[in-house]
DNA sequence: ACCTGAACACCGTTCAAGT
DNA sequence: ACCTGAACACCGTTCAAGT
């Protein structure tokens, strides 16, 4: 296999969600890749840089398009599912990603893209500021509750009861916020 | 200064907030207690375990009797900022005690508190299963959001700000949580 | 110019020798 | 019985030598 950037930060997804973050070192790194220790640091700066790349590369999903939404409610409701989604198909880089400082620049979108929806259903700005704060916190706080918070764990059994625990939530602070505006 | 489980884990809180948790070595705590780096397993098993203990004494203060409230809700409210304030105590000892798997005995104690009051104040199992983890997640991510993610980073410099968001979601929850009870 | 082996300064933990 | 020095098996990163 060719050497990149590229792999190299996919070999360090692999073991992340294998093996947790505390199992990602140098060499192993270079053993499942098959090259030499040193090798690594002609693509990657540092374990720390990789590990931003890492946080960076597992949420970039989320900038994707989403179809927009008949109303402000369902197109909120939207991104922050797909906030989760993307977290969800790697839980354990995705705790890695959120704890990077500072965060990775897709999830900054996200939160650019929620407030502007706010500010376009109606809500004056500190509201909508803080409406997408609660939201944020409630979407790390699930991430958090179900994947295990120490990114060196592996996540819940239940997803369903994940899902629908999430989705209760979801609703309950979408009605006060609903509510709010009116 | 006399060694013993405590001042060994009293010296790591002390280098954890200092520094971050990667900062917490055998070697650093032995010189910073001016005792053999052997010593310290007398005290404490494996770093693991020590971590795992800064956790539990750091959230033991959450497990405190509070003052009644006239209702419910001022009563859920009180719970909720508790553990926030706790937290807020020790803002990267609290990512650490949030991180370990299972979580601190005091923390699981104070989410059986909460799921109590849900039940007396008339909600049915699994509301009151689901408002309490709605909760939990909230009260994760906000701490999340604020001291940064990495439990070795430095908390907010506006914890007024911090305090407001806070207060805000929580009124957001409470909000459609009342509505839903009638 | 690119690649990388050997070396450095760290870790956590154990073993076996000391008292 | 208790305490702990030396040793082991790891780390991340750098330097300087090789091609």
């Amino acid at each position: 296999m060719q050497l990149s950037r590229k792999t190299v930060i996919a070999a360090a997804v692999e073991i992340i969600e294998a093996d947790g973050v505390e199992a990602v070192s140098m060499p192993r790194l270079a053993t499942e890749l098959g090259c030499g220790l040193i090798s690594l640091y002609n693509y990657v700066p540092s374990r720390n840089a990789l590990l931003d790349a890492v946080g960076a590369e597992v949420m970039s999903g989320i900038a994707g398009t989403l179809a927009p939404q008949p109303n402000w409610q369902d197109d909120l409701r939207a991104q922050i599912r797909a906030c989760r989604q993307v977290a969800r198909a790697h839980p354990r880089c995705a705790m890695v990603a959120v704890s990077r400082r500072p965060a990775p620049a897709s999830m900054a979108r996200a939160a650019e893209r929620a407030l502007a929806t706010l500010r376009k259903a109606g809500f004056g700005e500190p509201d909508a500021v803080r409406i997408a704060r609660a939201l944020a916190a409630y979407v790390l706080g699930s991430l958090l509750r179900e994947a295990g918070a120490r990114p060196g764990q592996a996540a819940d059994d239940h997803p369903a009861d994940a899902d629908r625990d999430f989705e209760y939530g979801l609703d309950l602070i979408m009605q006060a916020v609903t509510a709010r505006l009116k």
